[in-house]
DNA sequence: CTGAAAGCGCTAACAC
DNA sequence: GTGTTAGCGCTTTCAG
């Protein structure tokens, strides 16, 4: 059962070759004779050889990997992202290996080293809530390993990025609240350290700016990311008799809590108060009332950003580059906003 | 920066003494003197020392990975599962790469192949629904690769398996609905060649023959897991004029199909057709009206599956044992069902 | 407590 | 077209 495995030794032993014609015979090189590459892969599949990928990796100095961390896989947006990396990665022969950090910043640190032990050939990133130092990151690419950002980026580091246009969505679902006459619009948004959570507060406010509306500070809430948070805060606004005309949210789950909670109050939605979400996860458009969110394109975001790592794997020079893409994203307006 | 990377050669060298001493005192060795340990240790530092994992796996036979292959990521359910492997995996040092089929029998074996040459210590694995052949998961077990089943396994192999009593859940659920006085009951099923789906509709037709009802198997499909196949089939039953007082699904995705077309046809749910899911994805509890479902506890199974692996790979021994752990699943009857 | 030497399995100059 | 040789970076006997 478990005899020793088989090497390409064993397969020149064999064929009484020597074993870096056996090598260059199973990598398909030109200068390899048809009969020989037959026979060597026949007497492969005889021996149930199995390729040592450490071995060729030692060896090579490369091991046709990416890593890839996330905060965390159960949403749809990194599910979905980390899928079309898969599948841009395997259409170029590398592996995926996925680390979730769970918006701890400890997490992320480990997994960079985990990574960076594991000599991964490029590393795609989307940031935890809690990391606001990048020293780890720096590490990065002071080791010269390729590495795009995605998402949840650090805009001032010079790197390959891909995100979409936060700031525009969000400043769409407002205005158009305005336009409906709301001007008491509450903000259930993120950490404004994070790129993404600070544009879509930016937008928020463009709006209220190019509409002439003052902005209550005391309705932009910066750690409402959550369910919880989400219910709480909702909770919060009832109990103070502060309750808003309409809540833009940065993200789909707080929106939900919000919602949830406005309606054990009794209270309608849009009606009473018009809400909104972010990330269109898919049960905003199953939900009652169904919600207003914000398309990301994951599929695009993951596409992109894995080609652009290929890419810079491929050619070291890219790496320096500063290369910014910007994603458009879609507004889906829904009964949860009228 | 591209600095051709520190080894423990350069720490070797730099303390005047072997590679050896460093290797030891960088893992800890007793018999390695706390000076000498403290020295290597602050020299690493020094030199930004990052150890080659590929190397050291190579020579010690072993590289601390498991691997997963599951039918995909994005379903609350594999998501979870995956969480809590990688937290037992990690806190044993070692790490998790996953492998998605896409419910694609090719993607399969591509997975196991890749898995083997990347010599992982473990499989955890979760069948696609088009496999019905296992001679690349034998493979597996040829090799001596330690495995464990979860979910989706196959029942007549030997091997350490993990998954719920799915019999029982889908059992409970048909029964409550005949007591409610239903007797034309459809099931949304899957393919019955997987344990899940053909213990599910076990659990279905146990309780019709315990009421003593007889079954109407033209109401039984059996490739009806996703939102656009309930979608299509409650669409037909209604075209045909065939509409059952309830449906049964093995997927909380056809049910929601399911009761999203009767919605549209302007049907109630659950006082024209009562409908029940199952895997109780966060969906079900936020539509409307909201959706009897089954809990798994993916986070259980997890953790029991990746410590019967760990167990496995730390004493081979316990490998050939055909050990079964079954999950109690939680039944949480909602508004669908009445 | 530390050193010397061998080798995990593979690939890539360099020969011929 | 194939063989020879050396070595990727690390661990691990075996000595001492």
């Amino acid at each position: 059962m478990k005899e020793s495995r088989v090497t390409i030794n064993d397969i020149a032993k064999a064929l009484d070759i020597t074993p870096s014609t056996v090598s260059r015979a199973l990598n398909n090189n030109p200068r390899i004779s048809e009969a020989t590459k037959k026979a060597v892969n026949e007497m492969a599949e005889k021996l149930k050889y199995q390729p040592n990928f450490l071995a060729s990796s030692l060896r090579k100095g490369r091991g046709n990997i990416l890593g890839v961390i996330i905060p965390r896989i159960n949403r749809n947006f990194f599910a979905n992202v980390i899928g079309s990396i898969e599948q841009v990665a395997n259409e170029q022969q590398f592996n995926v290996i996925i680390c979730q950090t769970h918006e701890s910043f400890t997490n992320e640190v480990a997994a960079v080293e985990a990574l960076i032990n594991l000599r991964v050939d490029g590393i795609l990133f989307s940031l935890s809530a809690e990391t606001s130092s990048y020293t780890h990151i720096e590490k990065i690419k002071q080791l010269g390993i390729p590495f795009v950002g995605f998402d949840r980026v650090i805009e001032q580091m010079t790197s390959a990025k891909v995100f979409i246009d936060d700031s525009s969505a969000s400043y769409g679902i407002t205005s158009n609240l305005i336009k409906k006459g709301h001007k008491k619009i509450a903000h259930f948004g993120g950490p404004s350290h994070i790129n993404v959570y600070k544009k879509r507060q930016m937008g928020y406010r463009k709006a209220f700016n190019d509409y002439n509306i003052e902005i209550d500070e005391a309705l932009i809430f910066e750690d409402a990311l959550t369910l919880d948070k989400g219910k709480s805060i909702a909770e919060q606004l009832v109990e103070n008799n502060n309750l808003p005309q309409a809540v833009v949210a940065a993200s789909d789950f707080s929106g939900l809590g919000c919602i949830l909670k406005l309606q054990s109050k009794g209270l309608k939605i849009p009606e009473d108060v018009a809400v909104a979400g972010f990330a269109n996860e898919p049960f905003t458009g199953i939900m009652f009332p169904s919600m207003t969110s914000v398309e990301q394109f994951p599929d695009k975001i993951g596409r992109t950003a894995a080609s652009m790592l290929l890419e810079q794997i491929a050619d070291r020079k890219k790496m320096d580059e500063n290369k910014e893409i910007i994603i458009q994203p879609k507004i889906i307006f829904r009964e949860s906003t009228g």
